[in-house]
Order: C-alpha cells, then sequence, then structure tokens
RNA sequence: GGGUCGUUAGCUCAGCGGUAGAGCAGCGGACUUUUAAUCCGUUGGUCGAAGGUUCAAAUCCCUCACGACCCA
C-alpha cells in the first residue's frame, strides 16, 4: 500500500538472519511484484485431509487430483534434485513434494532459498509417500509473502510466556494448543448466543462508555470527551442500561461485550474481560439459574464433547444439577465445627475473619462479616459447580429483597474450580428502594470506599416508568473459557492481555 | 506487596572465578519419498543494566529493571 521504508536507522537492532531475508526481499522486488496478490487457492491442508487420508494411493495415482493449497512454510527439508516443505494453513497442515523433474529445476532452485516462515502458494496433485502421508507433487510453486523474522525453535516453540501474549501472532503460528484454545474461545461465545437466542434472547448494544459507573461495585478507568468537555467512565457493568431495556419492554435481552475494571491484575483478572449479561422479565433468580446451567452445559458439549470435564487434573463434573448451599450453608458444609450460635455473632465471626488471614468487610452488618468468612474458608473448596444463594443486601445494592428476610437478597453466585464465575439476582425494582439503596452506596463512598456506587437518577427514573419482575445475571466469559480450555491464566484465553510497556 | 526461580547467539539451552559453548535457524556443499530428515564445512555474542570484590567476573556480592510461579 506504502512504499517500503528503507531507512537503515530502524535496522539497527537487526541480525544477520534479517538482514540476509532482507536481501532475499530486495531481489524479488527486482523481479516484479514481491507481494502479490493473485494466487487462488482451492482446498485447505483440513479439508484435503479429511477427504483424502483414507483414499488408497493407487487411487491417487490412478485419478490425479488437482489443488492449490496456501500456508506459511513450517517444515522444509532439501535434498539435493527434490525437496519437502510442510506448509499450514488456519485448518491445519499439507506435506509438499518438490522435484526438479516435476517442478522445474528453477523452481526448486528458488525454493532452496526461501525460509520457514514464508507464505507460500502451491499448485499440484495429490499422492501418498511411501510412509502413507498424503502429499501435493507441486507443479507451480510460489513465493507469496516473504517472512523476514526467524520463527521460533521448531521444535521447542515459544516457551516464554510473556512473548506468547505479547506476540500472540507468533504464539498462535507456532502454538498448535494456543490456536486451538482461541477457536474454542470462538466456539464458545457461539454457543452462548446461539443458546440465547433459542430461548428467544434479544442481542443488544449498550455504551461503554458511561457518564456514570454503574452496575458493579468496581474502580473504573477514567476518559475525557474533548467536545462535551466532560469526563467519561468505561464502563463496569452493562447492567443498568440492559435494566432500562427491559423497562422499555425488550423482556429478554443479553449481551456479550467488554467490562473494564481499574483493577490488580493476576491469573484471574484482566483490566478488560468479557461478560455475558442477561436479563428476562417476568422471572426470578431460580429462573437464572437454570439458564446459567444451561449455557455451561451447552457449552462444555460444544467445546469438549462431554459435560464430564476435568481442569488442572481434577474432574469436574458439569453433568448434574448444580448444587446450591446458603452462604451459612457452605460455610458449615466445609466447616462443620462452627455452630450456629458462632456464626450468628459478629465478634466471634470478626475473630475468626481475621485469624483465617481475612480482611474485615467495609459494609457493616452479619451478613457481609459471613460472606467474609465464606470467602476465606469455603469459597476456594467449591470446585464443583456450586451456587451460593442468598446474599447480604448491603452487599447487593440492586437484587431484590428476599420476601421472608429483608437482609438478604434473592442473589446468587455460581463458583466452580473454587472460582467465581457468574453472578445473579431477582432484580430490584423498588424504585425508592432503588432510590434509597443508592443513597447507602454513596454515603459509602463518602466515607472513603472508592468502590461504592455511584446514583444514578436516570436509572431511578427508569425505574420510576416500572420496571417489570426481572431476573438478570452475568456470566463470566474468560473464566468460562478458561474453564473449558483448561486454561491456569486468564491471559492463555485472551489474545492480547494486558502487559507492563515492553 | 512478600517469597522462590529466571534473564548467555534469531530460537531452545549448557557453562557458575582462568581464551564464550552446543543443538536448531542462517550461509556454502552432498543427497529424488523426507518426517525435529541426514552428512561435511561455516558465520553469528557489550553473557538484562549499573556498581563493587578480585591479578582475573557470564560466574562471587550489592542495587535496579523485566519476567515466570507461589502467597496476600
Amino acid at each position: 500500500m506504502t512504499e517500503p521504508t528503507q531507512n537503515p536507522e530502524q535496522h539497527h537492532d537487526e541480525n544477520q538472519i534479517m538482514a540476509e531475508r532482507r536481501h532475499k526481499l530486495a531481489a524479488l522486488r527486482e523481479q516484479g511484484p514481491a507481494f502479490p496478490n493473485d494466487f487462488r487457492r482451492s482446498h485447505q491442508a483440513g479439508a484435503l485431509h479429511a477427504a483424502y487420508d483414507d483414499t488408497d494411493k493407487d487411487a491417487l495415482t490412478a485419478e490425479p487430483i488437482e489443488v492449490a493449497v496456501a500456508g506459511r512454510m513450517m517444515l522444509k527439508r532439501v535434498m539435493g534434485k527434490a525437496s519437502f516443505a510442510t506448509l499450514q494453513d488456519v485448518s491445519g497442515r499439507i506435506q509438499l513434494y518438490i522435484t526438479n523433474d516435476i517442478t522445474g529445476a528453477d523452481t526448486h532452485a528458488a525454493f532452496k532459498h526461501w525460509d520457514m516462515g514464508d507464505i507460500l502458494g502451491a499448485v499440484g496433485t495429490l499422492f501418498k509417500t511411501k510412509t502413507g502421508e498424503l502429499t501435493i507433487q507441486v507443479t507451480q510453486l510460489r513465493l507469496l509473502t516473504k517472512s523476514l523474522r526467524p520463527l521460533p525453535d521448531k521444535f521447542h516453540g515459544m516457551t516464554d510466556q510473556e512473548q506468547k501474549y505479547r506476540q500472540r501472532y507468533v504464539d498462535l503460528i507456532v502454538d498448535e494448543h494456543s490456536r486451538s484454545t482461541f477457536i474454542k474461545r470462538s466456539k464458545i461465545v457461539q454457543t452462548v448466543r446461539e443458546y440465547m437466542v433459542k430461548e428467544d434472547y434479544l442481542e443488544v448494544e449498550t455504551p461503554m462508555m458511561h457518564t456514570i459507573p454503574g452496575g458493579a461495585t468496581a474502580k473504573p478507568f477514567v476518559t475525557h470527551h474533548n467536545a462535551l468537555d466532560m469526563p467519561l467512565y468505561l464502563r463496569i457493568a452493562p447492567e443498568l442500561y440492559l435494566k432500562r431495556l427491559v423497562v422499555g419492554g425488550l423482556e429478554r435481552v443479553f449481551e456479550i461485550n467488554r467490562n473494564f475494571r481499574n483493577e490488580g491484575m493476576s491469573t484471574r483478572h484482566n483490566p478488560e474481560f468479557t461478560m455475558m449479561e442477561f436479563y428476562e422479565a417476568y422471572c426470578g433468580y431460580e429462573r437464572m439459574m437454570d439458564m446459567t446451567e444451561g449455557v455451561i452445559r451447552a457449552c462444555a458439549q460444544a467445546v469438549c464433547g462431554t459435560t464430564q470435564i476435568s481442569y488442572n487434573g481434577q474432574p469436574v463434573d458439569l453433568s448434574k444439577p448444580f448444587d446450591r448451599f446458603t452462604i451459612v450453608g457452605a460455610i458449615q458444609h466445609y466447616n462443620p465445627n462452627y455452630t450456629d450460635a458462632q456464626l450468628a455473632d459478629a465478634d466471634w465471626l470478626k475473630g475468626e475473619i481475621q485469624r483465617l488471614g481475612g480482611k474485615l468487610p467495609p459494609a457493616p452488618g452479619l451478613g457481609s462479616l459471613q460472606l467474609a468468612l465464606f470467602e476465606e474458608c469455603a469459597e476456594g473448596r467449591l470446585w464443583n459447580p456450586t451456587f451460593i444463594i442468598d446474599y447480604p443486601v448491603e452487599v447487593s445494592p440492586l437484587a431484590r429483597a428476599s420476601d421472608s428476610n429483608a437482609s438478604i437478597t434473592e442473589r446468587f453466585e455460581l463458583f466452580v474450580v473454587g472460582r467465581e464465575l457468574a453472578n445473579g439476582y431477582s432484580e430490584l425494582n423498588d424504585p425508592e428502594d432503588q432510590a434509597d439503596r443508592f443513597h447507602k452506596q454513596v454515603a459509602q463512598k463518602d466515607a472513603g470506599d472508592d468502590e461504592a456506587m455511584h446514583f444514578d437518577a436516570d436509572y431511578v427514573r427508569a425505574m420510576e416508568y416500572g420496571l417489570p419482575p426481572t431476573g438478570g445475571c452475568g456470566i463470566g466469559i474468560d473464566r468460562l473459557v478458561m474453564l473449558l480450555t483448561d486454561a491456569p491464566s486468564i491471559r492463555d484465553v485472551i489474545l492480547f492481555p494486558q502487559m507492563r510497556l515492553e
């Protein structure tokens, strides 16, 4: 598209190998277009293997099948008057056989100077080598794109994790496992989308830049709109907009997209991450739990072919109905020595949380203390999928309170392999209660909790028109992909994870 | 933030006070069914950065940077 850069200053960091390849490229430019775009292929490697791996050797010879393939040269074996090369395309690999007799001595001679990583186009007929490998006897061979940078060691590949994340394009070239993880990720998102559409949900897109960050307790990223001269926040959750849509009569909506939280990074946290949030009118959190189970099971089936998977060497059973515990129930299930009286005693709870090395919660209240203890002594042990239900109202400012107990909400979180995977509830749809809870959040913010929520007057206004009784839920897509691809770090399932500057 | 380990050729790594090494990749040569092809020859390094100890430091010590893993 533009003139090639010839500034030698730019190449000061280059080594002998790159210098050699640049010379080869310069020679190509002499001969005509060095980056031609007129080669067209007839087949992908995977399709050829699928169609002809089982075809008899003699049958391929009897009726020659002409194919055109293109891909990156990953292996090269030159043997004088004949050579083998392995091309890789998106679907897999296919071997080429290049000879002086059939391909031509000139082309073969040129090929000998092409490098691993170069992108080639080949035309030829299929045959099988004496070991039975499907191979193309090449009649025409072209260099389509010269690769200037050497690939990592062909056997060891890329071993530096950081480099795999920073230079994902190289990781994807050389690491089949990494490639398959991202193909599975795409398949998971597709399955989620199909599941929701099948349930009659409408996919929507709501703002990612918010004037008031809301829908979760988290620190936002701040940016600035120049023309309007006002601050904008990258969204921490789409929740409040999605519920506005339910007010508007879109009774089942979902959105799959990025949220941004200005917090620490870890093997489970990336500053931007993908959530699927969904809201359905005229249902409660039980239905949301059923939907969550259904979506996860469908994804497991689509990607793993089974609902009995393994993570980090341990089996995870997604096939049975997921367990359900209250917070106190889960604490006692894993710590039978704790008594009902102790778990209802705020001072005892504080002592126990601190004894276990936990932090006391910023929000006051027995429920928060129980939740903090749960996080210390039970959460990490919820290996098979488990819904924890009935969260305290003070940590659930958008959830509907229980009719039988005003201090708890109709809320659940789903834990799998010790990690939170989903969070849902019966939505609070009482605008006056909502306004009151926003005021309490603002008070917490004023008291120094910078994760507490802002007062969202427009959201309250929307609710004043009437939000039907609604259930809502968010599923962490990155963590779901981690679970289903057996990935130890969130960075393994995000194509370009956030990194420090190089 | 704490602990452990790491940073040496383009890639994967060895060397751990005494002349900077191997395999792959590259370059030259041999080889018409190879499979990380093989064989012969060969180019390539401010040993992460800065200090210090020493006659002598990739190697020992200190500081820093970056990373991985574990813990908070």
